[in-house]
DNA sequence: TTGGTATATGATCACATACTCATATACATG
DNA sequence: CATGTATATGAGTATGTGATCATATACCAA
């Protein structure tokens, strides 16, 4: 079959029904993708993990995660561009803080998931 | 600078000390990870959204997300791979459903992370 | 066994993304 | 203003990933 892109092929029309009823909107999937994303890669789960615990610049995130500062300034501009985090210059130096503290809790909140199941 | 990789240029050591001891377990981070990028993307959110409502086959899931049941069922050997769901088989349909049904709180967390910040 | 249906899987390709290097910017200090 | 420091940014590259197409498998029914 070259186009198996069913539309027709439903096997059960009331739960598709009800899926799509319940679905969630399109802008909220993608609000949500993007905080998933965020926290879905090594260095800026660290990098976010940190700050939340307490402010930080640059160089010490880097020295924290054994990378290079560049790398480091690159994630926190895709962090910023996506809210997550703001910044606050002293001197040469920005320190870069989340804007929501509550994200600690997401976190925690999903390491409690990877304890046990239900 | 060639290579810019800061072992020396840590400018707050006290900082740098404090976040190391608070720091992630490496293995930690790494599952923490992959749940959260089970998240982040549409595809598998609205799947993962839709299972948590109620137990669906490839076909449905295809349906609804107007996919091919090719890709859904990729996305759903990737979710099999990391413990996220399990099927069951009825005949040659596969129903599948999550593991853990705490995960749609996690969703819900997110979300609420998303209305207003702090 | 033969054919049909639902799904799985492997190969491939297009695109995203995370890093590196080089360079630019912003601020401090002389 | 010239220099140094901390960080930002852009281009290029390598790797990851999500979709497609073709094919394989598992089960069912005649």
């Amino acid at each position: 079959m070259q186009n198996d892109r069913c539309g027709s092929r439903i096997i059960h029309q009331e739960k598709v029904d009800l899926a799509r009823c319940r679905d969630l909107h399109p802008a909220r999937v993608e609000q949500l993708c993007q905080l998933f994303k965020a926290f879905g890669e090594p260095g800026r789960l660290r990098i976010l993990h940190a700050l939340l615990q307490q402010e930080m610049c640059v160089c010490d995130l880097a020295a924290l995660l054994d990378v290079s500062e560049s790398a480091v300034s690159h994630q926190l501009r895709l962090l910023r561009t996506m809210g997550l985090v703001v910044n606050r210059r002293e001197g040469t130096v920005l320190y870069y803080r989340p804007v929501d503290n509550r994200l600690i809790e997401l976190i925690s909140f999903a390491g409690s998931l990877l304890e046990g199941h239900r």
